[in-house]
DNA sequence: TTATTAATCTACTAAAACTATAGGGTGAAT
DNA sequence: ATTCACCCTATAGTTTTAGTAGATTAATAA
């Protein structure tokens, strides 16, 4: 199941790429028109910010902005930093490879090769999907 | 990430189907042999049996072993069983489906956007391979 | 210049849900 | 009598999803 945090933050993405500017938007309204816990997606904003896609502006009429053209923000990294790590097991994980303890060799574990095609035709979707593909 | 009890219902399950013949074999085997908790797999192997893919036998001798050919079982079924619905998110989910509360239009988000192609690229791989594909 | 207001930032806490596992008892097959 | 699957319950641990309280910064009004 994909997390609140990773459904909010690409609706809020979204909602940032489909102003017509960029002025900064107030947490408050995105989290208003997007039915979203406010508190919960400022932190979500927050580390959007420190990935870099995200500016924000403080105090009165603050808020955050895209930075980046859409087209420039792959849904790669944005699951990766949201969700975690695209591949379900971390033996077939290309960022955050670790090796299986209980499974004495990769290479004829099932499991290994069915997540590795998962993975990969994930992987696939994820790198041919920017933020510009999912706008209005 | 994907659960333990669907990491360990796919490696009994390949144990099962890489013995040569289709003699019972006792969950305690497939734990040692698996590395796997062995109250654990007891469950998950109960719910593979209620499938169809196990039988059982009761007894001295008895234990597990493959109902049906593994080329018969198809990983769309053995993910849905054991992980729950191949879709991340429900609005996309072809045995599931439900609304999401707070989207508004589906045709229009983002997320459902998104998570239609993932899941669509993920069935194709579940679809396409069978327990025999994973098999030594 | 000063006070007020509106917003982001930071950290801590808490509730809820889910995961993984353990324990003990029952009953069937040998 | 023994060996196994079967079934039910409980529980520790982790992750998710928030909520609370306050500090910080910037714009604006007095």
């Amino acid at each position: 199941m994909l997390s609140k945090k990773t459904k909010y933050g690409l609706k809020a993405l979204t909602f940032l790429g489909n102003q017509k500017d960029r002025n900064p938007i107030a947490i408050a309204e995105i989290a208003n028109h997007e039915n979203i816990s406010q508190k919960f997606l400022e932190s979500i904003l927050l580390t959007l910010r420190r990935t870099g896609y995200l500016g924000s502006k403080k105090g009165k009429g603050g808020g955050y902005y895209l930075i980046k053209d859409p087209s420039e923000i792959p849904m790669t990294t944005v699951m990766r930093v949201l969700e975690g790590p695209i591949a379900m097991v971390s033996c077939v994980s290309l960022n955050f490879y670790e090796k299986c303890e209980d499974c004495p060799d990769e290479q004829s574990c099932s499991v290994h090769k069915l997540m590795l095609k998962v993975r990969d035709s994930a992987l696939d979707v994820y790198r041919n999907t920017t933020l510009a593909d999912l706008l209005n």
